[in-house]
DNA sequence: TATGAAAAGTGCTATAT
DNA sequence: ATATAGCACTTTTCATA
C-alpha cells in the first residue's frame, strides 16, 4: 500500500507506544479521531502493522544473557536446511534465526539466564540437531541499543 | 520483584499480542478483571513490561535488507568506547548495537531498503565516525525466525 | 490479594459532508 | 477522504471481603 506522511508520523507513534490512544495522536496531528482511526485499520489491514505486543525486561524474568550464535551447517541441501529452520524455530531461548551470508550460514540470537543455562542450552538443545557443522559463540557485554522502531 | 505463575500467564499473553483486553485474560486464567488489572499495574511499574509498542512489517515500508555489520574499534579507551556508542545509537538506520566478545568489539543491526542504500550508509554515515578499525558486513539471506517474545 | 459494581474514557459504527 | 454523534465495550476507581 502507499504510505503517506501522516500515516509514518502515525506509526512512528505506534511504534513508540501502542497505547497512544487515537484522540491523542489525532489531536498531535489536527485531524479528527476518525481520520486516525480508518488510517489505523488501513494499516493493520494492509499488514503494514503486523501486530500490537508487550515488551519485557530480559533481566526481570531472569533472561538476561544474550548469546549470538554462529553456525555453519554441514551439508547445503534444501531438505537439511529446511530441518534445521523447522528445529531451531522451536527452541524458545531461540528468539532470532537469520539466514546469513558470509562464513558461516546460521546466526541466532539466545536469551538465558546465564552461562551455565548457555552451557546447557549448547549441549542439550542446540548441538545435538542434525546436520550442524560448527558453532561459535559470541556473548554480549552490553546492549548498548537495542530497538523495535524502524524509522520512516 | 517476584513474579508468580499467573504473572509469567499474563506476560505470555501480553507479548504475544498486547491488545488482548482485561476480560479475555481474565476469562482465561479464570480470574476476575479487576485481579488481572491490578498485577499488569505492578508488572509495569516494576518495570518487567517495559513497554507496549506497534511492530511494522519492514518490507512494507521499504527497510526489508537487514545487514548485520560487526565492528572493530581501533583503540578500547573507555572514552573511545563511549563516543562510538553514543553516536552509533543516534544513527536510525541501526536498531541494535551490541558490546560483544570475540575477534571484533560490535554488532550492528542495520535496516536499510536495499544494497544501494547500505552502500550509501555505510560510505556516508558508519565509517565516517572517529575510531573505527574494520567493518564486516553479513547480509541476510532469509530471516527464518524473528520474535519479541521471552520464553517464560 | 481478590471481587463486583459504578464512573470515566475509548473504540467502533453509521450517517453525513 | 474526513467529521459528528451515539452505542458498546474497556479501563479505572472504589468499596468490600
Amino acid at each position: 500500500m502507499k504510505i503517506d506522511e501522516i500515516d509514518k508520523k502515525i506509526l512512528q507513534h505506534l511504534q513508540k507506544d501502542s497505547k497512544k490512544t487515537n484522540k491523542e495522536i489525532a489531536n498531535d496531528l489536527k485531524l479528527s479521531v476518525t481520520a486516525i482511526y480508518e488510517r489505523i485499520r488501513k494499516l493493520e489491514r494492509a499488514g503494514v502493522i503486523s501486530g500490537y505486543v508487550a515488551l519485557i525486561n530480559p533481566e526481570a524474568v531472569d533472561k538476561g544473557f544474550m548469546v549470538l550464535c554462529q553456525i555453519k551447517l554441514v551439508q547445503h541441501k534444501k531438505d537439511f536446511l529446511t530441518k534445521f529452520e523447522k528445529e531451531v524455530t522451536s527452541l524458545p531461548e531461540v528468539i532470532e534465526c537469520l539466514h546469513v551470508s558470509g562464513g558461516f550460514d546460521y546466526m541466532l540470537k539466545v536469551l538465558v539466564k546465564d552461562m551455565d543455562a548457555y552451557r546447557e542450552f549448547l549441549v542439550t538443545k542446540l548441538t545435538i540437531l542434525d546436520h550442524i557443522g560448527s558453532t561459535q559463540s559470541i556473548f554480549t557485554i552490553n546492549k548498548v541499543k537495542q530497538s523495535t522502531v524502524i524509522s520512516l
